[in-house]
DNA sequence: CTCGCTAGTCTGCGTTACTATGTACTGGTA
DNA sequence: TACCAGTACATAGTAACGCAGACTAGCGAG
């Protein structure tokens, strides 16, 4: 990916999942495949793993293991009482941020 | 500053300077006085400075010594061709995550 | 048996922003 | 004259994050 979009999704990236994840439970694999989907085609696959990781040792998710009939069991995450008011936080600030860019695109030329 | 707005700036504030030196030339200290005013309200002048070196080295701006009346001579910063168009792919992206975002906040809940 | 899909782990690396500190030049003032 | 606030730029050390790439597994289909 450019170096440009790899910058900037660090930490949108890991709202952008706390997003997913605050509509519906899901596990790595298919977070991945979302992201795909929505045309971040190219985030590495361990990029999501590690993220995972590291929100759940933060406490904003609750796993549950559920047997796959396909490959080894999955790790399926969901949003809880923490990790939605973290992302109350993320929307806050990335308001902020949105708001001063859209000015400066308006008003630069 | 909080954890998550210090990583959501990497990558954006590179695009924010390089969009307040199109509207027109500045220095650094003018940039991160600018800044303050918009409300970031705790950008350290470091990193304005970091970031304008890093940015002249790449050559997206051209550089003029001009005296200051108050303190050392001041360099002045102007965005470039090189610069104008790294600014515009600077945009693209931009409106690609800005866009996916606003969706999954819609959609989400 | 091997291929391919699903699921997850681990290491080292490069980039970035922050903190903290330092240098240097000016004008005002006590 | 000595000091200080304001201006302007600079650098060393640190932490966080995403990436690349390699690796371990389980299972079904050809």
């Amino acid at each position: 990916m450019g170096r440009q979009m790899t910058e900037m999704l660090k930490g949108t990236l890991e709202g952008i999942v706390l997003a997913i994840l605050s509509r519906r439970p899901a596990y790595g694999y298919e977070i991945t495949a979302w992201l795909r989907d929505q045309g971040f085609s190219d985030i590495a696959e361990g990029t999501v793993y590690a993220l995972l990781v590291r929100i759940e040792q933060r406490g904003f998710v609750d796993v549950v293991k559920v047997p796959s009939e396909k490959g080894p069991p999955r790790k399926v995450y969901s949003l809880n009482a923490t990790g939605q008011q973290y992302l109350e936080g993320f929307w806050s600030n990335w308001s902020f941020l949105a708001e001063r860019l859209e000015e400066l695109r308006k008003g630069g030329k």
